[in-house]
DNA sequence: ACGTGGCTGTACCTCCCGGTACAACACGGA
DNA sequence: TCCGTGTTGTACCGGGAGGTACAGCCACGT
């Protein structure tokens, strides 16, 4: 299952780059073992000596973005500490979409999109995504609410889904009208809408 | 390719029906035309006699749930008149996500999640349901801004698209985490949001 | 040097996918 | 009545899906 080499652990990474890309770019079920394979230039005897089958890699997949997300390795930045980091946060996503000419959506998005009740574990591989992703963006509200900067009454978490959710949807219209004009103009609205809860107590 | 009897008529809805069902359930690529066939009780002739492919019939599918936002034979209300039913359109989208107990999503994102650049026909199909059902809401828009009831300096459409996203996202998210309260609290956010923009010019 | 792991390649297997071919049937009109 | 068109069932097919078996390899410790 897992390396003991450095140069296992290269295939194994490779095939876990490759398998993420496939993924992102036309889903779980569209892609075969034998087209990883070939994109990560290895052999079927790899691809089932590190992962016990199809699922398994997925949730492995699943685990290294989730990696990426917790400790900001990945091409997007979590840790957002001021509203032009929020700001930011929102337009990274449209900009990694467009290097892509709107032909894809969030790998996430993209996965979720494809859970069906037999996939349970892969269900809450995303779940424990979305919930880690949820978390940093709500840390931002609660210090920003400590410092007085927040309305009151506002729920944090709840913010933070609405960011999360109003993200997921822009890029997936996105996609479909293979425009970015009308996922920036969902952000827009979206950051305007959270923008209002600020307030300047004096 | 198009039915010339009563008798087959039914059956080319049957498996109309029968396959907007199971691409709801499981999307497009999980569903194979035997699942299809058997699901509606008919058999391979029929499939391929009404339909051209998979394709065709994925087509087909669209344009029926097309005309179900047109012409309001849907399980949804389109025809927005007052923020009333803007905020009932809302609600009935959650409420049809609870009916299968959170584990679908909206009909069209699941399908337009797994679009290709392969899929050019099909992309533009739900490109098309996205327009139409975005002119429906941007309607109610033009009119409240017309009777002066909307700061003059909103976009009406970009409005209509950010009701749609954030729906979509909402749906996503509800179906990966299983859960109908994330989509009631983002709906109530994104309501919120667009509430903003009425004003009472006395 | 030699065995004992981990690593790698290839052959093979079963099943189902998407689709075709074709024969039988129903049934209304000439 | 008998033909033709629309309809329905079933047999079949090539290919690829997901996966197993297994044999060679290479490095390492001893």
């Amino acid at each position: 299952m897992t390396a003991h080499t450095t140069q296992g652990d290269e295939t194994r990474r490779r095939i876990l780059v490759a398998a993420a890309d496939l993924f992102h770019k036309q889903g779980v079920v569209a892609t075969s073992p034998d087209q990883i394979i070939e994109a990560s230039g290895t052999g079927k005897g790899q691809f089932y000596h590190y992962f016990r089958n199809k699922e398994g890699l997925v949730h492995e997949v699943l685990l290294a973005h989730l990696d990426a997300i917790r400790d900001g390795s990945g091409s997007l930045n979590y840790e957002i500490t001021s509203w032009k980091d929020l700001e930011q946060w929102f337009e990274a996503q449209v900009g990694l979409q467009k290097r892509y000419r709107m032909t894809r959506g969030c790998p996430f998005g993209t996965i979720g999109n494809e859970v069906t009740e037999n996939d349970e574990l892969i269900r809450q591989d995303l779940n424990l995504i979305f919930e880690v992703a949820k978390a940093k963006l709500a840390s931002f509200f609660v210090r920003e609410k400590a410092a007085g900067r927040l309305v009151a009454n506002v729920r944090e978490d709840q913010l933070a889904d609405f960011c999360l959710a109003t993200i997921q949807g822009a890029m997936l219209m996105g996609k479909v009208k293979r425009s970015s004009q009308l996922v920036e103009s969902v952000v827009h609205e979206a950051m305007s809408h959270v923008r209002r809860y600020a307030q300047t107590t004096t």
